[in-house]
DNA sequence: TCTGAAAGCCGATTCCT
DNA sequence: AGGAATCGGCTTTCAGA
């Protein structure tokens, strides 16, 4: 599945992971090439699927969301249908921006988003009467340090 | 320094953070409004820092980012010396997508986005070879359930 | 596959309500 | 402060090499 990117794609990707409101003709400059080429690999690397989206950030403090958790989940059940509906409370959630099933000891972890320590409070109560959890540890982040979705191309 | 955020506001951002790419006239007719003011509302909250940047999303996993670690840093350190090494540290490091500074037990919470689980060895050597750090727990993931910037808003 | 040019749409500004 | 109209520029397309 893995698609055939060479040095140039890279190039462009890297540029639009910084900032993708350039006009074609700067990225073209950049990358040493120009508006056709350019926008023609763009177009082949979205309908591939290696770019996904679109999006802004936003400032997540400045639009009163003071509190971020990193939430680490066991289970006892391992069943298919246990996970399915783990699965579909998440996705149903949109405080819950990240969610990974884990190797080894923990099981999940989630990063949880929500306005103050009530608001996780709140999402926890819904989470564990939806579905049976067998162990919650939630880390309660003091600072964000650092934060990118780019990857190191 | 939370800024005056209204409906409309609201609801412009929410349609920017699900795709930035669309056009002020898609975005005015469904916010229910007309591009001028969404236009002048965007360019505001851009220099008020609301919307800090526009990225695109790349799919890792198509571009050779197969492991994805959350790594869990307890330290015996906390002078102010070390903690800015640290955070330098984490920062010249493409690898490490985020890290936040916690409470409790646990110090500091990173993830990090590498090719493989060698590389993910070589990061590790090289941070702690940098930094004294008193105990490092990589949690892997196996499936990324779910992943978004967005916020509930 | 890249270059260059042409067409049409969109972002940005201005004026009017 | 929102709506309409305008202009310039950029995206997008299409020949041609």
């Amino acid at each position: 599945m893995s698609v055939r990117i060479d040095e140039l794609d890279r190039k462009i990707l890297g540029c639009l992971q910084v900032d993708a409101s350039r006009s074609l003709d700067e990225i073209a400059t950049e990358v040493g090439s120009s508006k056709t080429p350019v926008w023609n690999r763009i177009r082949k690397m979205r309908e591939a699927g290696i770019i996904t989206s679109q999006t802004v950030t936003l400032d997540a403090e400045a639009l009163g969301f003071d509190a971020c958790f990193y939430v680490l989940i066991r289970t006892s059940e391992h069943e298919q249908d246990w996970q399915k509906r783990f699965l579909e409370a998440l996705n149903a959630r949109p405080e819950v921006q990240e969610a990974h099933r884990l190797a080894g000891d923990i099981d999940y972890i989630l990063k949880v988003r929500v306005p103050n320590a009530r608001a996780y409070d709140a999402f926890y109560q819904a989470l564990i009467s939806e579905v049976k959890i067998h162990n919650v540890t939630a880390l309660l982040s003091m600072e964000e340090i650092k934060s990118t979705t780019a990857l190191p191309l």
